[in-house]
DNA sequence: CTGTTAGCGCCTTCAA
DNA sequence: TTGAAGGCGCTAACAG
């Protein structure tokens, strides 16, 4: 029961835990006769290094600590996935963790992750309190925020964050509710918390004053954007009446909820209602739904955040490292007609 | 930069390791005042254990390896995180992994998780090839199944598992379609690899032969029960026409993509077709599709899996565990009729 | 090519 | 109440 050591098979092998050791990790300096002895025996009895004491005396575990807020959102799912798979490309592992940036008890996840000796963290968060929280952390272990930081927090020392640029996406959001005709509209969703949802909003009502439409917006106070609230949002609209043409969504899985509501209501979309989300989730494209949105590279966004991450771990002094800013694409599907 | 260990903090402390030790632990036999100074010093200079080294002596980390198909399927993605909760308030963690029992380089994952000498494995899986891969390792590290065992496999020595009554399940779908006045059926998403599946449909058979009416069975031939596999598979069955009355799903993303592809030929549910799922996921639940499902018990599961396999980490003597076996429930919502 | 030694950070006897 | 010593399993530096 008790796993089998180097040790023991050097015992067996009638060599020293050195030349096991250097046998198992391949390194040069041991006779071919031997080497393959070792490694024999090593299959047989089923040996495995301790991961724990390689990692202890190595100084390094190979292991990205990962906090993001639910996995039971399919955003985060999915970029979880691609994050695993870009840590994995590069001989290393993830080590999940939920956790708000804004929770009072987050500071028990990092000291969790900082007491594995990760070798890096990865905080996906758009909340304001994000970049405080990794300003505290930053000098014990290299850290990267993945979502906006907000502008008033890009004080020095800056931390390194991988963004989208949401700004731009708001922008490009009513452009082209407005190219499609629309003069009226409903921004639904908004989180004044979530930095990355001010910053699409933003975007959105500087475009609305400059073309001259106008936008009503409906914040969300509920902590999460999931299905649910967007839903209830759109009930409460939708209940009291409406005379706008389109809706443009926080995210998509709001944008999820108000099809719900939509479809409640007997509301057809596109028809007498456009819809516009934020995102790109892979419910957006299926065949029912087709949700016209706007993509965020997430593929490239995971890459980059681990690239970079991994990067700073490898140099000791750590030097700053600029924020990466990458565009999101609208994704015309059939939520949104040309009126 | 370098962590600041016990020792460090010993020689401000002006006293030993083992003091310092004791005094973190919470250990008697360490006069009050000279504890204080300690943990005051541990705050001040932002102390973390490191885990690696407590664990390499204790010869146990408080880490559960859990292997899971894939967390973009919500099913997963809402079980991970009712482990997560079920091993937190145990004190354990969790390390989360993607694999699949029939993938040919599963056993990467295993040894990579018995490499960081987590103390249990949970598998999360229906495939006929997870008891013989649980086996070859039950001796090495206690594991536990999540998922339906095939029977075949239940020889001797039983693996520990916690199990869904599918059978059941599949035998309550067909007794509920046939007492809304359902005589022609099809069976959508079988996924033949999948015991789990194969259970379902059994006892759904079963029941069909019995009471006499007719099933026709539409396999999943893709390695994934995902949403677009349910749709391919039910707009095949839409474009060559139909006679039955009402659609039983392998399981709930399955259900998902048939109303999408009845969405699109304009078959309205449950006005024309009744369509049943199975599992109960989240998305069931959205105020726009309301699907008619077997609920599993996912909570029950999550906490009897955590606690079934750390008390068999607990005891010393791996004794048999017998496997557990839970019941799924019908919830009756909207798209089912009756005749 | 191989063995010896020391140390990674912590915990746990055994003495004092 | 406290300290010294040894070990958890592995790696790296230095000898031979």
């Amino acid at each position: 029961m008790e796993p089998i050591t180097i040790k023991d098979i050097a015992r067996m092998a009638g060599v020293s835990c050195a030349t096991v050791s250097r046998a198992i990790n391949g390194a040069s300096g041991v006779e071919a006769g031997t080497r393959e002895r070792i490694l024999t025996l090593c299959r047989q009895h089923g040996y495995r290094r301790n991961l724990l004491a390689r990692s202890l005396s190595a100084r390094k575990t190979g292991l990205i600590g990962c906090i993001l807020p639910d996995l039971n959102n399919p955003l985060f799912a999915e970029l979880s996935l691609l994050l695993e798979q870009a840590v994995r490309q590069r001989g290393c592992h993830l080590l999940l963790c939920h956790g708000l940036a804004e929770d009072p008890d987050i500071s028990q996840v990092f000291d969790y992750l900082i007491g594995h000796r990760v070798d890096g963290i990865l905080l996906v968060s758009s909340s304001r309190q994000a970049p405080p929280l990794l300003r505290r952390y930053m000098s014990r272990v290299p850290v990267l925020l993945l979502g906006s930081p907000a502008p008033e927090s890009i004080s020095q020392p800056s931390i390194p964050a991988v963004t989208v640029d949401d700004l731009a996406g708001g922008r490009m959001a009513a452009e082209y509710l407005y190219g499609l005709g629309h003069r009226r509209v409903v921004y639904i969703g908004l989180r004044l918390h979530n930095h990355s949802h001010v910053l699409r909003h933003r975007g959105f009502l500087d475009v609305a004053r400059r073309l001259g439409f106008s936008v009503r917006t409906l914040s969300n106070s509920t902590g999460l954007s999931n299905i649910m609230a967007g839903y209830h949002l759109a009930r409460a609209l939708f209940f009291d009446g409406f005379q706008e043409t389109a809706i443009a969504a926080a995210c998509d899985t709001v944008a999820l909820g108000v099809l719900s509501a939509a479809a409640e209501f007997h509301i057809s979309i596109p028809e007498e209602l456009s819809l516009l989300g934020f995102d790109n989730i892979s419910y957006a494209a299926l065949p029912n739904i087709r949700l016209t949105t706007l993509a965020q590279p997430s593929a490239d966004i995971a890459e980059a955040a681990v690239h970079s991450l991994l990067s700073q771990a490898a140099q000791s002094a750590m030097q700053q490292v600029p924020p990466i800013l990458l565009s999101p694409t609208l994704l015309p599907r059939s939520t949104c007609r040309q009126l």
